[in-house]
DNA sequence: CTTGACACAGAACAGGCGTTCGGTTATCAT
DNA sequence: ATGATAACCGAACGCCTGTTCTGTGTCAAG
């Protein structure tokens, strides 16, 4: 009996493997167990097929969670790497009404994500808690922003003039989307469009910084006439 | 008369096997045992589990794989299946000059890609053949597009007034993001920068229309002053 | 009061599963 | 030839896990 060996990197039988692991997890919505690995691929002995996961885990191929049942998981091979979810928490007014406080969100019960390469981030964002808004009003809409479009932000505390931000005025109960300037004596937040005023906040008055926008998607499925 | 046990639907319990689920999930990418599910939400008996285990599964909330280790996974969670991953396959040019023709793109060679959840999709956009190109020039400024925007594009040969489209003119062997109107001799592309003069096509003149925009992303990485 | 449902606890069972260890065979450099 | 090494096999070990069965206490309806 003649086998291949010597074969640096993954050979037929690891993508074999590979293959039937995805497929695998494809139909039955969770990873197959070592044995199943062996009788589909034909090979008869346990330790073989763990042999040979250990390689491909060595190779950055494969997850593996030892000692539990199933624990193993594809890396992700797709072209660029990794992506982003990112949970859209809700709904923020670039105008005047209030909204639900962006505060205490639970990623899980997010209506909606949004998945975004993470190359398409810019560079210190990645792996950042993001989240994103859906926008109501107008009043960013020289900034380019529209109502109705979605804004991701990156959680932020503190920001710098002419950055665009989600505040928190508690006082007033409202969540909204500016610029921000810091001013003598306080802090203006000023919407883009300039029929509208900005909103002039003194030091003392509660103003929490919820995050900074970095991203902005808008949906175009309206026609203008 | 009125039942003060049998809470109909989920209960405070359920909901924390639920959310105990999830984190345990994103924690360690596979799911818990009944076992660990019982330690975390103080529940002493793994058939105490298994009971409400059976009932999230009556109520849809959970799947479950009988007889195989963590065999479970929320339902409304996870949908990794309903996103689309869009290729970006290159530049266009908003206002004049010359970017590579989005004919012929071959998905797989494109070097980035967004990835977006259908439910934010347009509803009759889903499953089909988007693509995404980077915006270079100012010309749809006034629509709010800027320099630097990312547009998701549907393949379309024509297009109604006022949509927003890719078009290819072979003559000029130049591809722009305009405005389409039909007129009476020809086709008018409109920038939505009032500065700049719309491109009228006559009828015998080649035009292609690539395809209509559906939406719009955007980093925001600069500051403004 | 009785009945029955519901919400639990606890223990035991049986099988699934990853791990490990002892062997075997074939290839290759020394 | 010989040792090293890669590629296997098979069996055993033992934990982990889902399942199931018995039992207990509560509460509301009859």
């Amino acid at each position: 009996m003649m086998m291949v060996r010597k074969s640096k990197g993954i050979g037929e039988r690891h993508q074999r493997i590979l293959d039937f692991i995805a497929s695998y997890q494809r139909e039955h919505k969770h990873p197959p167990s070592i044995r199943e690995i062996g009788e589909h691929c034909d090979i008869s002995s346990t330790s073989v097929v763990n042999y040979y996961l250990d390689q491909l885990e060595k190779e950055g191929l494969l997850e593996r969670d030892r000692k539990i049942s199933r624990g193993m998981r594809l890396v992700n091979n797709s072209p660029l790497g990794d992506m982003l979810r990112v949970p859209v928490l809700g709904v923020i007014q670039a105008g005047e009404p209030i909204p639900i406080p962006a505060s205490d969100f639970n990623p899980f019960t997010a209506e909606d994500t949004v998945d975004i390469a993470t190359s398409l981030m810019p560079s210190k964002e990645k792996g950042k808690d993001l989240f994103a808004l859906h926008v109501q009003g107008d009043s960013m809409i020289d900034a380019m922003i529209n109502d109705g479009d979605i804004v991701v932000l990156k959680p932020a505390q503190e920001a710098r003039n002419g950055e665009m931000v989600a505040v928190w005025l508690s006082d007033k109960n409202e969540t909204t989307l500016k610029y921000f300037y810091k001013e003598k004596d306080g802090f203006r937040l000023q919407p883009a469009n300039p029929t509208m005023k900005p909103i002039m906040v003194k030091k003392n008055e509660p103003l929490e910084i919820k995050g900074k926008v970095v991203m902005v998607i808008r949906k175009m499925e309206r026609l203008a006439a």
